[in-house]
This record gives structure tokens, C-alpha cells and sequence, in this order.
RNA sequence: GGUGGGGUACCGAAGCGGUCAAACGGGGCAGACUGUAAAUCUGCUGGCAUAUGCCUUCGGAGGUUCGAAUCCUCCCCCCACCA
């Protein structure tokens, strides 16, 4: 088994490590965890690379705790942040973090013998700190003059017009409190994190060894680029979350399906277990036939399945077959119901296609492919229109009952991937 | 305050009495090519429309004219130079 650093390191996944941190995973098996911030109710892809610290960690033996801060998300981290932010309620606290417990327990194996995972909340601990209890034990043993060293604190106090709140300005004890109290219960000498945690974690460092004269280890992880610049984990359709019902496994799978294929190459290290000599062979496939995009097919599979389960990969996949050209004869209207459930959709009564069926530009016109009968028209003649995924020739083209899958559905689609759902009741 | 130059479609920019729904470039949409990429090439690009048809546009309000984005008057806003 190598050292987990190392493993870190050959990822890319190292950004920074506290002194001895490699030396203490070579001593035996070392307890270790991240905290995650109840701010949304799903956690999403700019979350992955720490979680994969943690998976990562549990395969090498050591022992991973997930801590979700339930206690920490009440006052609302500053890090990074150029605003004071508005505190969160119990109530959506409460509902994030049952939301992000399930989605960390697809990853971590809570059952394992030896070194099962652990999650936990600090509103455990912090819920019962007193404020003076918090002050004499915790708050003595930071300098302000350090804090106010610290890079997001200075920005935030130079800025006259924003300033800092007392509150946000608490947050890195509490977080270094945190890390005293995992010591204690469960004997964590590790916090891992992105490299924007790295204050916090240090601080936490710092507070086991004034405190209980022991020695605890930090490792962070880059920030995750993109080629193109912008930030990682942001479509046009937004924030690419882990919850299905906010990103559909279809549009996850196609997040990792269209990066860059330098991009690709990291994500293949960063998000996946391969090994260095299948990571290296890919990077290989990548250079000699970029077309076939193996890298970033590998990256959406692996990802995929890991998030969505073996049946959301699958449906991803054939969404993907479909909805990049394949035929739709043959499909259920289950099926297709289930690949077109996020695309527009409006309604049409069945009679309307009897007989003659109905005329496609006033059927277009109606939907959101086209603004009206003219422009339908136009899209007809240009070749950009095609009905069931075939293309419609003549604008004197009708849709007849029998072009509808099981006459329930008929799809309509403008260019390569514009698609609109037409259902038929009655 | 003076002098000069401008305000045109999503953006930039031509047009300066009829042939103007308005050249050209960019952007956008679609097609070919391709790797669901980039580049390139083609078509469309005020609205409605089968239509040589109708409706609304050229800073705003009036006017001249059979006819105005184009000429005149007043107003609003920009820019340059001078003070």
C-alpha cells in the first residue's frame, strides 16, 4: 500500500500538507476528516475533490470521518467570501444536511470492519458550548494579532464598506474547535479540505497542540480549473449538483462528457480510483485518437455510477445515444417519457392528429422551437427541424397518429439538440 | 459659453428625397464538415404571412412633399476641439 500522500501527490491532489503529515499515514491507520457546509440542500461537483480525499483515504486504511456542520452552517464561513452573508435558518440548516448525509454515504462505506466511515454533526458539541466556556478554553489560546494577519480577514477589514461581522469573524475557531473535539472523541489528528481551508485547518493544528500537546496533520487539495477559465462545475444551466432532482443524471454525465480534453486528463486522476498505469494509458488514447474522448468517457462513467447507481448511468447513456441523433423508433413511450423528462413538453389533445393529422408549422408555432408559423417555416427549409429525430423534409409535412411513439409522444427537435416533448391526452 | 461632428435594426457601421425593412461587419439561429470541440463554408436574421401582400421601425415632437432614414423647425442626448 503506498503512502496516501504519494497517492495524493501522482492525483494532483496535494496542494499543501502540514510537516509529517506523510510520515504519520506510514505509522498506521489515521483518522481524518472534512467538514462539509450545510449550505444548499445537495452537495455538487466542486465538492467531489475533497470527497475523494476521503474515499481515497478509506481505501488506503485509514479511517474517514464526514462531518457536516450543522453547528458551523449557523454562522456561515467567511472564507473566500468578499460579503457578510445572511445566517441560514435551523430549519434549512436542518433540511441541508439531511440531504448532504445521503448524498456522502454513496461514496464512504459506513459497514466496513475495519475502518468504517463515520459522519458526524458539530451541533453535537457546539450546540452545548457555552459562550464562556467558549471564551476561557478555546478563544484564549488564539492571537488577534494572528487573525487579523490572515488574508480573508484583512480583505474583509479593509474594505470599509463591507467590514466583517463579529460573528463570521468566530468562524475559524469554531472550525479549529471542531477539530479538537473530533481528537477528542474519536482520536482525528487529520482535517483535510480545499486550499481556501488552509487557515482554518492550521488553526486547528495549532489549538490540539497548545491545548492536549499533540500533534495533529493538515492536507489540502487545489483549487479544480478548468481550461477555458471559467469555474469549474458551472454550466449554462447552472451549478452542476449531485441531486438528481436538481441535475439530472443526463446532464451530469454530459457536464464530464464535454470537458476539454486537457481538463479530462486531470479529472481522470482527481475523480476517479484507476490506477496510475490505466490513468497514463488513457492519457495515451487522449493523444493519439482525442476523438474518441476516452478520457472523458471514463471520468462520466465512473462518476455517474458512482453518484447516480449503476441504473442512472445506464439511463444517461442511452438519454445520450438519443438524444444526439439516435433513432426513437423502437423506443417505449416509458422510455422515451423517461429520456425527454427534462426537455419542454406541452400538450395536444389525440383527436386533433386524427385522419389528416395535424399540420407541423402550426404545431411548431405553438411550441418553443418556433415563434411563429414563419419561423417555422424558415427552420422546415433550412433542414433544422425534424420529427421522432428524422428530418421533415417539406413544410407541407403533417404529424400523423401513427408518427407517435405508442400514440403517446411525439418529439420534436430544432438543430442538433433543441428538443420539445409533445404529449397526447384524450 | 463658443465651434464642429453625431444619434440608423441585438451591437458596430453605411445610406442622405422615391428602386429602403434599410449595404457591410459582428453576434444569434439553422445546415455541411467535425470529436456533442475549434476553425471553415452555406442559408436565415423587424413582425405577421403561401404571396410580387400587410403592419411597425432610422433620438423625440411637429412641418414641407404625391412620396422622407434622407429636406425644414423646435426639443432631448452624446462626442471632439476651443474658452
Amino acid at each position: 500500500m503506498p503512502n496516501l500522500l504519494d497517492e495524493y501527490r501522482w492525483r494532483g491532489m496535494l496542494q499543501d500538507a502540514t510537516e509529517g503529515a506523510g510520515e504519520a499515514f506510514d505509522e498506521g491507520s489515521v483518522t481524518g476528516y472534512i467538514g462539509f457546509d450545510p449550505t444548499a440542500v445537495s452537495l455538487h461537483v466542486g465538492n467531489l475533490l475533497v470527497i475523494m480525499l476521503l474515499v481515497h483515504m478509506q481505501r488506503a486504511g485509514h479511517s474517514p470521518i464526514a462531518l457536516v456542520g450543522g453547528g458551523t452552517g449557523l454562522v456561515g464561513d467567511p472564507s473566500g467570501k468578499s460579503q457578510e452573508r445572511p445566517l441560514m435558518s435551523r430549519e434549512d440548516v436542518e433540511r441541508n444536511l439531511e440531504g448532504i448525509r445521503g448524498q456522502l454515504s454513496h461514496f464512504l462505506d459506513f459497514e466496513a470492519r475495519d475502518n468504517p466511515a463515520r459522519m458526524v454533526n458539530n451541533l453535537d458539541w457546539l450546540g452545548e458550548l457555552s459562550a464562556l466556556d467558549f471564551l476561557r478554553d478555546v478563544g484564549k489560546h488564539f492571537s488577534m494579532n494572528v487573525l487579523l494577519r490572515r488574508e480573508t480577514n484583512r480583505r474583509r477589514l479593509e474594505d470599509e464598506e463591507v467590514g466583517m461581522s463579529y460573528t463570521e469573524f468566530s468562524y475559524s475557531l469554531l472550525q479549529a474547535y471542531d477539530f479538537l473535539a473530533l481528537y477528542d472523541r474519536h482520536g482525528c489528528t487529520l482535517q483535510m479540505g480545499g486550499s481556501d481551508q488552509w487557515g482554518n485547518i492550521v488553526a486547528g493544528v495549532d489549538l490540539i497542540r497548545r491545548v492536549r500537546g499533540a500533534r495533529a496533520f493538515g492536507v489540502v487539495s487545489p483549487l479544480v480549473t478548468t481550461a477555458s477559465g471559467t469555474k469549474f462545475g458551472k454550466t449554462e444551466e447552472g451549478t452542476v449538483w449531485l441531486d438528481p432532482a436538481l441535475t439530472s443524471p443526463f446532464r451530469f454525465y454530459q457536464f464530464w462528457l464535454n470537458a476539454d480534453d486537457e481538463d479530462a486528463r486531470r479529472y481522470l486522476r482527481y475523480f476517479t480510483l484507476l490506477d496510475e498505469a490505466a490513468v497514463r494509458e488513457l492519457d495515451a488514447v487522449t493523444d493519439e485518437r482525442p476523438q474518441e474522448r476516452a478520457a472523458q468517457k471514463a471520468v462520466a462513467r465512473e462518476v455517474t455510477q458512482r453518484v447516480h447507481g449503476a441504473v442512472g448511468l445506464a439511463k444517461a447513456e442511452q438519454a445520450t445515444r438519443v438524444l444526439f441523433g439516435g433513432e426513437i423508433e423502437g423506443l417505449t413511450a416509458d422510455e422515451v417519457e423517461e429520456i425527454f423528462h427534462d426537455v419542454p413538453s406541452s400538450t395536444l389533445p389525440r383527436e386533433g392528429l386524427g385522419g389528416d393529422g395535424v399540420d407541423l408549422v402550426e404545431l411548431l408555432a405553438e411550441t418553443s422551437l418556433a415563434g411563429s408559423r414563419g419561423d417555422a417555416r424558415r427552420s422546415i427549409e433550412g433542414g433544422g427541424i425534424y420529427l421522432n429525430n428524422v428530418r421533415v423534409e417539406d413544410t407541407d409535412q403533417r404529424a400523423r397518429l401513427e408518427s407517435a411513439v405508442e400514440g403517446r409522444f411525439l418529439v420534436l427537435r430544432k438543430g442538433k439538440k433543441t428538443y420539445h416533448l409533445v404529449r397526447l391526452t384524450g
